[in-house]
DNA sequence: ACGCGCTTGTGAACGCGCGCACAAAGTCGG
DNA sequence: CCGACTTTGTGCGCGCGTTCACAAGCGCGT
């Protein structure tokens, strides 16, 4: 996110109050433990027992459903349809979403062939690579086109998420590429941080992150262990 | 993280301090920045420039380094080395830590092949499936072992952290075994939400989720420029 | 028709984290 | 040795997000 902290306000008239930041970070946790009640055929559900697939506070899930309206009855519960729709809505599901996929990897190779994108509401419209060896190569039933290729494919297919999967070196290039081509959403996997123009939104997901993180938890509580032990 | 919103407070005596959380998730992009500045041979580095780097406010990152210590000088800034060095530390990454990956499906594979997990204090000990037909299989050099072998291996190889990268079924089902193995450090790509014990952390990185909070964000940008132009 | 029990929706307090702005502290030139 | 400049370290106020606790609302049984 370009550093805006403020919460998703929406103008008067049409009258949606703003959903907060952290707020729409859960909606699609919600969204996945809704479609597996759904599943199962389930059609209410309370909050204690949403909140606790969801593995949050029933207070807090009550209160981030109340940010996109009151659709939950008293003495019953919510409606499993309604609120997968409801939810789903909020989160702009309701048309496909076409992303193209930059560096076809590794990492890139199993995001291509990992289902997950055409689970709900997106597609993989095409992957592109920077190295010209891998380019006419066909992955999942693409064939990779080369960079250059971006501002076109992104006009015409429509694209408005990009997905980085190349290594440190060159996100940032493959990034501005983006950018120039229209895309203003951008999903990064490479481990670097990226520099864009306000307006765009960045997400990072950097494994190596989240290893070091855990690693930071893993060595606390060792050391915690050992005092008590000491002690 | 098991629900401890708390910080990571240590005991008296030895005196550290205690490291809030947000400034825990953001140590690792300072490393990673502070080993590019040391790559390209600067031996110090001030606030203004790391934070230009690592893509956060000057005074943020001073405070979050202040956290762990004062090891900056005044009118000159930080020294990059001893900065890795006491960050490094601090996150626990004086020792290897061995991981092991369960699932060796695509997005598997890629993680196993993915550099990111040498590449600093990280390292795969062992691969394990719950498919009988992919035990045996070599990839990335390791043989791929059957669920059954996860408490020997953990115990044997001195693993501290788990990695999941099965479907979502079966997801609670290794996380269990796991933990019952002793594993107390989990990295979920499962889109699942995994129940654990007290004093299990378990960090969950969900492609799908990014994916629909970009969906969100874009969804709001779309109809913020749709209010302009019929305005 | 009416009250009882269940569940939602929310008002209010709290705590964390962020950013500003400045004082403390160190360097460098003269 | 001193003064000016640079950069760190931090005290303080603010705003977001979480949590508690409860009143409002709805269905169901009688």
């Amino acid at each position: 996110m370009s550093e805006q902290g403020s919460r998703a306000v929406g103008r008067a008239g049409a009258g949606r109050p703003g959903v907060p930041n952290a707020t729409v970070a859960r909606l699609p946790v919600y969204l996945r433990a809704l479609h597996a009640l759904a599943d199962v055929g389930r059609t209410t559900v309370s909050s204690e027992a949403l909140a606790e697939a969801a593995g949050v506070g029933s207070a807090k899930l009550r209160k981030d459903l109340s940010h996109l309206g009151s659709y939950g009855t008293r003495g019953v519960g919510y409606d499993v349809g309604e609120l997968v729709h409801h939810i789903s809505s909020t989160l702009g599901l309701g048309q496909r979403w076409s992303v193209v996929l930059v560096g076809v990897g590794n990492l890139g190779q199993a995001l291509a062939g990992y289902g997950g994108f055409d689970d709900r509401g997106f597609r993989v419209a095409a992957l592109v690579d920077a190295d010209p060896a891998r380019v006419g190569e066909v992955v999942a039933g693409l064939t990779v086109l080369p960079l250059q290729d971006l501002p076109r494919v992104v006009r015409e297919q429509g694209v408005s998420i990009g997905v980085i999967a190349t290594p440190a070196t060159g996100a940032q290039d493959v990034c501005d590429r983006l950018v120039a081509a229209g895309v203003r959403s951008i999903l990064n996997f490479a481990p670097a941080v990226l520099q864009v123009p306000p307006g765009v939104d960045v997400r990072r997901v950097d494994l190596s992150n989240e290893l070091q993180i855990l690693s930071f938890h893993e060595h606390r509580k060792a050391a915690l262990a050992d005092q008590v032990v000491s002690a």
